[in-house]
DNA sequence: AGGCCAACGTTGGTGCGACCAACGATAGCG
DNA sequence: CGCTATCGTTGGTCGCACCAACGTTGGCCT
């Protein structure tokens, strides 16, 4: 149980007005998933951008910090912080790039690729609790129009 | 265009795993709605909470701070700075409530109602950039989707 | 009546996420 | 060679959500 006190986020109380307003149930919807979620996924021992982070080198292999950041829009200075855990986390190298000194060549761990998929069942668990009251149609309607929200066809 | 540097917003480039996942996508498409609406609000001279507060009293007549907050889901001591602020623009006067003294008795004035009807045009403005791609048929499926997200069971 | 508990508005502080400015180092190109 | 751009890094700002504590006030119970 939350409800310490405070917001206690009932919101079935607010006005009609915001109540089809998409902006709206966007920021509410984006706040209330991030809070189930986050009581997973912290006990899962996963921070931050840790996630988004892991799953991009997995997928395309070392990069620079620049381009997981540019990938997945995180600004470079955050990165750096980001990084920093997963390193020390030893989820993650950072090695100079032979080719340009300027780059820092960032790698998976194995213990990298462990969490990885720890992460992903934790997060396959959270999206669970959070979706129950949906249909499997429902729940691609929805990431189906999600996705072109975030993503509009150029 | 926003785009000075750092982020760029393409995330076109983020793995795949990301995209289908619920919790990823409501985070960026609520941070993209945000980021597109705030420009065309701050313009209006609108700030923070103003237009959630501004509606909620413009539906349920006067209230108390808290319960306005308890309707938003916004905390007691966020809620004091917003009024703050729409107080010193003249949006909203804050009076003790004669019945219950612990009260302040929040209402709008003719400056709020028409800052109100201001921000409603702001915002339609704004949706409508948002949604150009979504048939209205379509809007609606997200309006439904969303407001079950954000308002589970009963 | 008195005593206890809850709610109110307010202050102050915390943490997180996004953003921006600047720096030294390095690469590419004219 | 200079000029410009990019890289990683540091440090700082802003907004939002949250929490703890305080003094005031109301409601309730015995």
């Amino acid at each position: 149980m939350i409800s310490h006190d405070s917001c206690e986020q009932d919101q079935s109380g607010a006005p009609r007005r915001l109540w089809g307003m998409t902006f709206w149930l966007l920021g509410r919807a984006a706040r209330n998933a991030q809070q189930l979620t986050q009581e997973q996924l912290t006990s899962a021992g996963m921070r931050r951008g840790f996630y988004g982070v892991l799953a991009t080198i997995a997928e395309f292999g070392p990069a620079a910090q620049a381009e997981i950041g540019r990938r997945l829009g995180i600004d470079r200075s955050d990165m750096v912080a980001i990084l920093n855990d997963l390193e020390s986390e030893g989820f993650i190298t950072r090695e100079q790039d032979s080719t340009d000194r300027r780059r820092n060549r960032v790698a998976l761990t194995r213990a990298g690729r462990g969490a990885l998929s720890r992460f992903d069942r934790a997060i396959a668990e959270a999206e669970d609790k959070l979706l129950t009251a949906f249909t499997l149609d429902e729940r691609a309607q929805l990431v189906g129009l999600l996705e072109r929200l975030v993503q509009p066809p150029q």
